[in-house]
DNA sequence: GTCATCGTACTGGTCTGACCAAGATCAGAC
DNA sequence: GTCTGATCTTGGTCAGACCAGTACGATGAC
């Protein structure tokens, strides 16, 4: 009962989660490390397995940990789901934030076409330029054509080379994909779209390959303006049709 | 048993996860209502307690839900805490990442100051004033400087009235406020950066206060960039001295 | 001696049933 | 009608057990 002097004051779950926080945040268990059996951790810190459990879970979630099936429970690189199960929760609560979180994205996209303009590579390019193509062949097809385009934003995220913008990105990458198909059903409304999809995107490009930073961050943010502009006519349509249920 | 499809095909543990998720991602379950218990939730869906507790475990570190105990267990608004956790495992365990973070943090400044030209209030500007003022008061001070100074920065995407980005600035915070205060360890280094903190800053006001959103990015941006060349210089001093190292 | 096979110990995954402490509730005393 | 206390319920935790595979060492065949 002196030994658990290592995490004392806590009890249960805290004692546990502190215990390997600590560990963790010190760096004495650093990523690939296999951590005691649960068993051991259970008897060393004077309580018991399911207690264990909920630790190694809750680290799980976080994607510190991993537990596998009858082998053990190792240290991870940090994974991003994580983000991504919390904005999908978080988002799903709160459906007016997609507004909100359309203005993050606008953020991150923003800064990662700079940094693609720096960073890209000829694969990058190669990635880019497919996924703009696409986006031209889809472009009368509402699935596919919002998927391209995603695709194509996505390669710019990728482009810069920057792990943390890619997961904020991705963990957005639910309510994107959504926002992009409901764009994508406006695509019949107004037939300049389609050329406005497939130019914007176009210069966009152009602009990442002349790795012009400024230019790229400006156009891609017109991009989003004009994208806004259709959604906002189109929903100005709609409420005309039901404006007498305002 | 029949009952048990609602989240079938998993088992233990993500049986009562999906079950929760899909109540929760559905709206059936949102912010204020409470769970059944977790004997009812475990007989339910047919696994025993400690599994329910793992899955309510589970959903606590997510900031999904919070268990009181002997009152129940609540679903709450999703909380931020999460974030930083995680930030803060992820960093620790790879501190290259302080620059992709950085550059994730200049991503949601520089567009929550483009809206905070839209959208401050007059307190937001009293808070930037105030804050500012304080930068200007606590220049030689290495702690409440950095304080100070992110204080500011946090004013601007305060100001910016998106929760999104609140969120994500704030998640961030540890990590910044860690930046801020290295910086600023350079202050003394540097006697030149003190009239750039000032007068950088005081920019960035100005431009708010215009409502200038591409100045106040530009600027903005310009302020980052110049305190990276103020904290590369410092690091190439201190590769000189150690360049043989390399 | 080398290699393949076979056990066994160990690991996570789960269940059962139990006990505790303390809020919540309602009946009964005043 | 109000107050008080017994009881129910809830989360918090524990102990011990069983299953199903994995890892690894011992054993046996070659």
């Amino acid at each position: 009962m002196e030994l658990k002097r290592a995490a004392e004051g806590e009890k249960g779950f805290e004692k546990v989660f502190a215990f390997l926080r600590e560990r963790l945040l010190e760096g004495s268990l650093k990523p690939g490390d296999r951590l005691i059996s649960e068993r051991e951790l259970a008897t060393l810190l004077g309580v018991s397995r399911p207690i264990v459990r909920e630790a190694l879970r809750a680290l799980t979630v976080l994607g510190i940990v991993e537990i596998r099936d009858r082998i053990g429970t190792v240290v991870t690189r940090p994974d991003v789901s994580v983000l991504n199960d919390f904005f999908t929760f978080a988002l799903a609560q709160q459906a007016d934030m997609l507004d909100d979180v359309m203005q993050a994205r606008v953020a991150i996209e923003c800064q990662a076409i700079r940094l693609a303009c720096e960073r890209a590579n000829i694969a990058d390019f190669e990635r880019l330029q497919r996924t703009l193509a696409k986006i031209g062949e889809t472009i009368d097809e509402a699935d596919a054509g919002g998927m391209a385009d995603f695709e194509f934003h996505r390669s710019i995220v990728v482009a810069s080379h920057s792990e943390t913008l890619t997961v904020l990105h991705s963990s957005m990458a639910g309510l994107l994909t959504h926002s992009h198909r409901s764009r994508r059903e406006l695509v019949q409304a107004f037939p300049s779209m389609k050329t406005y999809l497939i130019d914007d995107h176009r210069r966009i490009f152009d602009a990442i390959i002349a790795r012009d930073p400024e230019r790229a961050d400006a156009t891609l943010r017109k991009h989003f303006a004009i994208g806004d502009e259709y959604r906002r006519r189109a929903v100005v349509g709609d409420i005309d049709k039901t404006s007498a249920s305002r």
